[in-house]
DNA sequence: CGCCTGACCACGT
DNA sequence: CACGTGGCCAGGC
């Protein structure tokens, strides 16, 4: 074990990804690329929604990541879309097509704090 | 190796 | 806001 530390290992990007979606607060989204940015992985939203999609922890607040655009990335009427909207609702979110109105008003905490990014 | 698929994204119309 | 287009990265075969 022990590879060269110079680039992570899968298991350590997993973590990392997984911890940034545990850090998503309650009543609030991230899309996947927003989740990989902060994961120090640019441009590997893709590998965020694999890691989802194989994901087994019921903990995990998975139902917080959304797409760039506010939509829901399942299958519409899949049971997991629906386990989503049921989870998004129940952090007092709304809902409406797929869609999570009012999750690009706010990307961060920061901005919720300081306000959009001035610079 | 090449080819196809996927819980994606940015951009233009 | 809906759609279409091209791009990107990882896996499965």
């Amino acid at each position: 074990m022990h590879a060269h530390g110079h680039a992570p290992d899968a298991d350590d990007i997993a973590a990392r990804i997984l911890a940034v979606v545990r850090a998503i607060p309650r009543g609030q989204v991230a899309g996947y690329g927003e989740v990989a940015r902060r994961a120090g992985l640019p441009g590997r939203a893709r590998l965020v929604a694999r890691l989802l999609s194989h994901n087994g922890d019921r903990a995990l607040p998975w139902h917080r990541v959304l797409r760039s655009d506010g939509r829901i990335a399942l299958p519409e009427g899949s049971t997991e879309y629906r386990e989503q909207c049921a989870r998004l609702r129940s952090e007092g979110l709304r809902v409406e097509g797929g869609r999570v109105r009012g999750a690009r008003a706010v990307a961060t905490v920061d901005a919720q704090v300081w306000g959009p990014a001035p610079d």
